[in-house]
DNA sequence: AAATACTGAACAAAATGTTGACAAAATCAA
DNA sequence: TTGATTTTGTCAACATTTTGTTCAGTATTT
């Protein structure tokens, strides 16, 4: 294999300008040489001609070195510590932060918010990519899916039932968000390697829905392996696909409310003829119909991407 | 396969002039030979009377610099860099995470089909993009589509009509391969500026189609700046769409031989009262019952990609 | 003859570097 | 709590480097 050998010469070489830092980074290139300035934080190479010139390696360590003002780190006393050390600091500090749930409405992610918007009623598609994905960067993605995404994606709905926008804005909008959460799927995907299987995809009758989309790369996110089969499926296949996966656990996405009799019967259905009998989990708009069955099935009902991802986290540690 | 023969033949063979290549990469003929004076960045054949000759290599090659500029690198950084590494360096570049985008080890075209082939099969989605992202890697943009793409496309339907892989099968494959186009279109958006704009879509009635996404593909490949607005958009929508945007042209899918009487009148309604009155190109499997509206409104029927490829260079070139 | 392409030089704009100053925010002392 | 002090992000001024663009003169293509 030399693919390994190419990343890691490279990887090492000191090869990126100030400029790509900077955005990678998201810190902007008059900070980055300030810390260098006044705490030696990060020292570069230079070019023949003084240009600084960063390696990955630098980057991660500016990355951590945000996280750890994030979660409020003062630079002057960190920005000396080694890679190694920076990193148990970020990952306690996170910990103790991470229940605390902070809302990061900042000026610039409303900014964002606003230029996405815009956007949206002026159908400038390349206006909209850059800004979902300048969202992508600067927060974490479940952020980037509770506190942007879902916003966004309710604003555009009700704005076209208020008859804000037209139909064609809203399809335009929702095609924009579909691409670009194909993306952060793509990038979790070839991240992880092999975690549990779980077969996402939604009975008959039921259409293509951004937020199953969302809840594909909560999954990732978490670790899963996540095989999405679409919308309506019927549910012979659904266990087929299952069984011949090895699907450690199934997601069924319940957004239409029509059928509710034949659903709750073919979920019946998957329950006991499926392998892997456990771990259904039905998410969407109308899971509040399948009480019954999910009591009857011991299936698992999450209605938003918050308890969804606890859910996906739990079954995650059952399973592991 | 024709794959490997295509390839040689056409590919390798030096026969675009610098004026196609600037159009293509969208980086003016000045730049080009800017960068070949300064840089030795690509250093083209000449015909007995000096003319630049690029391949269809070059304008690759160009391609990325274009993505990599884009991504805050420096011309003169990069320029001397082999195919390959720039390819890492992109990669890397625009998705901020160090991410391992496999390179083509040895496999060729056809073991890479082989590939894509078996993870339907056997339902692997890591398996399955990855192989397609190579494919990418190793074939034009066009290539990969006319040759790679669309056989797996109609090779999958025809397993799928004989009963040899079942729905879910198709269905996954279809969403993985929708997955890949727009990760495609992601990339091309970001190296474009702004070429004029190019509205495509479908009416009520038709289904979303991975030929049309292709089609985006390809447009957005020559210059066009395309925007997108889906299946099943009533013609009246599709009207305000391309008036707010400026649509310099339109891209109608028709692929469901259905209601084939209202949508001729609906294409007819669309060409008298959309403001660019112009351009408007019939793509899709039904366009032959449209032939009789095409002659009537001056539409132009492409009924395949290479054909569509040609029409919309030669209608970019007039726009120009 | 008009359009396009080639070369080389010159110019203009953009990016980067250095230094220093400034103001908002955080911290500390009383 | 208030006021002083420290920390830290931002910006301006100016020099240097890098790179896109333009121009003039000549050659080729249509």
């Amino acid at each position: 294999m030399k693919v390994p050998q190419l990343k890691d010469n490279l990887s090492k070489k000191p090869r990126h300008l100030i400029q790509v830092v900077g955005r990678r980074t998201g810190i902007s290139s008059d900070v980055i040489r300030a810390w260098e300035r006044r705490y030696g934080a990060i020292i570069s190479e230079r070019t023949d001609t003084n240009r600084r010139l960063y390696t990955d390696a630098d980057i991660e360590k500016l990355t951590l070195l945000k996280r750890a003002i994030n979660a409020g780190r003062r630079i002057g006393d960190i920005a000396n510590l080694s890679y190694d050390d920076l990193f148990e600091l970020v990952m306690g500090d996170e910990l103790n932060t991470a229940k605390s749930y902070k809302r990061p409405s900042t000026g610039t992610v409303m900014e964002l918010f606003d230029e996405a918007t815009n956007a949206v009623y002026e159908m400038d598609s390349s206006r909209l990519e850059i800004a979902l994905s300048n969202a992508v960067a600067m927060l974490s993605t479940t952020d980037f899916m509770l506190e942007f995404l879902k916003p966004l994606h309710s604003h555009i709905n009700d704005e076209c039932a208020r008859g804000s926008i037209r139909f064609v804005q809203e399809r335009f909008a929702k095609l924009c968000i579909r691409n670009c959460l194909a993306n952060l799927s793509v990038n979790f995907r070839s991240a992880k390697d092999d975690g549990p299987k779980l077969l996402i995809g939604s009975l008959t009758s039921e259409f293509e829905n951004l937020d199953t989309i969302m809840h594909i790369i909560v999954a990732q996110n978490i670790g899963w392996d996540v095989t999405y089969v679409g919308n309506g499926v019927p549910h012979d296949e659904l266990i087929f696909m299952a069984n011949k996966i090895k699907a450690r656990a199934m997601v069924i996405a319940l957004n239409h409310a029509r059928d509710i009799a034949r659903k709750t019967h073919e979920i019946k259905t998957i329950k006991e003829t499926a392998e892997q009998k456990d771990n259904i989990v039905l998410i969407g708009k109308e899971t509040s119909n399948y009480r019954q069955l999910a009591d009857d099935v011991k299936a698992i009902i999450s209605s938003d991407l918050s308890s969804f991802r606890l859910t996906m986290e739990r079954l995650y540690g059952l399973i592991r």
